[in-house]
RNA sequence: GGGCGAAUAGCUCAGCGGUUCAGAGCGCCUGCCUUACACGCAGGAUGUCGGGGGUUCGAAUCCCUCUUCGCCCA
């Protein structure tokens, strides 16, 4: 009974004679017992439950098993019972049970008794003697590996997972009643008188004790028992191996989080205990693939993506790709085998396009290219490169930092994500267009656009090579001047290098960046025809606009498809145009003829008008607010002035062009 | 029952200790077969960052709570 039942609150430390059995049994109080189930009282059959095995030690209370091993009823059970089959014997207890008067009624309930997997046989809670490793002396150190940061987990939160499981460690029960694995190290004497247990290295035939005869326990050890022991065992534990001394401790483990405690935690438990060192400093716990519903793919549920299938369709490349660019640390993959097209979009397409920036690269060099750095006569010197030059050089720079970091952080995702911007969205998009003219020979500085190219596109090949391993190689083993025995898997991880930063280079290609973009979105915006050539004026130009002018205007002109690009030191001018204005406030306006339609120009410019006087006024109040000003960092606040008035140098562009347009609204 | 976590564009998700973070891919719309790529190029639309409360000059981002969902263990 529930100690605070009150129903039941006198009956507590007396005997009831159960009907049946005809035994006395006592009538004890815990908390475990649910009031609200049932009449609120309960049965217990600690031989037969889990649950009513700890409330029974609890009230030393003994545990009788009326099972044989081939559930029938056994020696302790009634006379009438013993040798029954368990379900013939329930089905005679409710027969006595009604025959008795003692039945009240019958309900359905649903429990939860354990099935066989494999034949759906109810498997019999039953009591037996196990063997179990007693696991605090263990667990001890291992917390304390975690906590003085000798462990590290990735994602940080599964340590926190590893600390509580250590701080309330269980005993660890190794005993499995199945038919293979490797067999207790006990035997049993059979010799009543003696009966001792003996745990033996060597396979015993006779007690040590009395030498009667010994029988080994039937069971086997739990499979994380020997799992357990593979950092070392695996390397000729327990002798002291050459490959053990060399290989143990490891550095990095990866697998899977949901055996974090099965196979993780044990492992760095006997390797504390065994080997006197964690088997491995860091370990990153993977996401799973799952399938749409958040379900983990498996063959029952016929929801799993075969990945030699994925790689028969869309390539290796596109498979990895796919999977660790969207793997971020401490998530899982949704993917749907029903759409693998869409599922693997991502990783198909770029590794297409990796393909074809290597195809479009490699075709337009004959021989090895100059060097960038290095002693060599022909070293490509500093003044030699353009500004796209060394916009890509620099951004090259950056994305080694970044995806090195990422790497180093084993954040996978975010560094395929960086190596993926700069080949598709620097490089092809950028790069390689503003070095065409070059390349054809219609502008000089073809050798040293082919030089910059070749060694850009290298040093992304091998960033990008764990995720890619296959086009990468191909590609890499192509260019030319390679030995024949080269292996992109051999070659250095590219270093940062400070020379290559260029802050000047990333603001001026930025700024031409910003204008060819202005100018494509005001053609799209009046469909202006991909073959006709335009005009557009840049009014009171910004610094890095006249110098992106001065040094790209042939790129920008070619990029924008514009017949002229002039500079003028007013914002405006008089005709029909078109009009932008860039972030640093520069105008843009592109003189379209009867193509404007000055009413719809008048809603573009008021929309673009609207979005910055509500900026401004948020601004306006976020800067007027003395707290704001006085607590917070100066340069923040400094900052939010500076773009304050940016947005005020544009409104009074587009203001001033509407004004000239004769808006009215 | 215990523990951990997630809710951000139609879909799948980034945003890793607060002030250019409202983003990416896919999908969608418009125009292009521009001799590397139509698995492409250019342009574009879409979100009161699950609800409520709190801390703060300021929160998708920190705290509390509710709802829904998921995972691991028992």
């Amino acid at each position: 009974m529930h100690p605070e039942d009150d129903r039941y609150r006198g009956l507590i430390g007396r005997m009831i004679r159960l009907p049946v059995v005809d035994r006395l049994v006592p009538i004890v109080a815990d908390n475990a017992v649910d009031q609200a189930f049932g009449t609120g009282a309960v049965k217990l059959t600690p031989a037969h439950d889990p649950l009513d095995f700890e409330i029974a030690r609890r009230h030393d209370l003994p545990a009788i098993d009326v099972m044989t091993p081939d559930a029938r009823m056994s020696d302790q059970a009634p006379e009438r019972f013993q040798g029954l089959d368990r379900f013939e014997a329930r089905r005679r207890v409710v027969a006595e049970f009604e025959a008795a008067g003692l039945l009240d009624r019958v309900e359905p309930h649903r429990h939860a008794v354990g099935h066989c997997y494999r034949c759906d046989t109810v498997v019999e809670p039953r009591l037996s003697d196990q063997w179990f490793v007693k696991m605090a002396p263990l667990a001890k150190p291992s917390l304390e590996a975690y906590r003085d940061g000798t462990l590290t987990f990735v994602p940080e939160r599964r340590g926190t997972e590893y600390g509580i499981w250590m701080e309330n460690i269980r005993d660890w029960c190794i005993s499995r009643q199945i038919w293979w694995g490797h067999r207790i190290p006990v035997w049993y004497c059979r010799n009543p008188a003696c009966g001792q247990t003996t745990v033996s290295r060597t396979d015993l035939t006779r007690c040590p004790g009395c030498g009667g005869p010994a029988e080994q326990d039937e069971d086997v050890l739990d499979t994380w028992f020997s799992s357990q022991l593979v950092p070392f065992s695996s390397l000729g534990w327990p002798d002291r191996t050459p490959d053990l001394g060399r290989f143990y401790p490891g550095h990095a483990l990866v697998t899977a989080p949901e055996i974090l405690f099965f196979w993780v935690a044990r492992m760095i438990m006997s390797g504390l205990e065994f080997m006197g060192a964690v088997p491995f400093t860091t370990i990153y716990l993977h996401g799973t693939v799952r399938d749409t519903q958040h379900r983990k793919m498996s063959k029952s549920l016929g929801n799993g993506i075969d990945p030699l299938d994925v790689v028969e369709r869309y390539g290796a490349d596109a498979l990895r790709y796919t999977v660790i660019g969207g793997l971020a640390v401490g998530t899982d993959v949704i993917l749907d085998p029903n759409d693998l097209e869409s599922s693997f979009a991502t990783g198909r397409n770029f590794a297409n396009k990796v393909w074809n920036v290597g195809r479009f690269i490699l075709s337009n060099v004959d021989g090895p290219v100059r060097p960038l750095a290095g002693s060599a006569p022909d070293v490509v010197h500093r003044n030699e490169l353009s500004v796209a030059d060394r916009w890509i050089i620099a951004r090259c720079e950056a994305t080694v930092r970044e995806a090195t970091d990422a790497y180093e952080r084993l954040r996978l995702n975010e560094a395929a994500n960086a190596v993926y911007r700069f080949i598709w969205n620097d490089l092809a998009d950028w790069y390689l267009e503003a070095i065409k003219p070059r390349l054809y020979g219609e502008q000089a500085g073809g050798d040293v656009a082919r030089a910059v190219a070749v060694q850009t596109f290298d040093v992304a090949l091998r960033l990008l090579h764990p995720v890619m391993p296959f086009i990468t190689e191909t590609l890499w083993k192509r260019i030319p001047g390679r030995d024949a025995t080269a292996t992109i898997m051999l070659a250095p991880w590219p270093r940062p290098d400070v020379r290559a930063e260029d802050p000047r280079a990333l603001e001026e290609f930025g700024a031409a960046q910003d204008i060819v973009g202005a100018i494509r979105s005001i053609r799209a915006e009046y469909n202006v025809q991909p073959g006709q050539s335009i005009r557009a004026n840049l009014g009171r130009p910004g610094a890095a606009v006249q110098a992106a002018v001065r040094q790209l205007k042939p790129t920008m002109q070619r990029l924008a498809k514009l017949s002229e690009l002039s500079v003028s030191e007013t914002s405006s001018d008089d005709g029909a145009a078109a009009t932008a204005v860039l972030p640093d406030g520069t105008s843009l306006t592109v003189p379209l003829g009867d193509l404007v339609d000055v009413a719809k120009e008048c809603a573009r410019l008021g929309a673009e008008v609207a979005r910055l006087r509500q900026a401004i006024t948020n601004q306006e109040t976020k800067l007027g607010n003395e707290q704001f000003v006085s607590r917070a960092p100066a340069e923040v606040v400094q900052r939010e002035r500076e773009k304050l008035a940016g947005w005020r140098d544009q409104i009074e562009v587009l203001a001033a062009k509407r004004a000239q347009l004769g808006c009215v609204d």
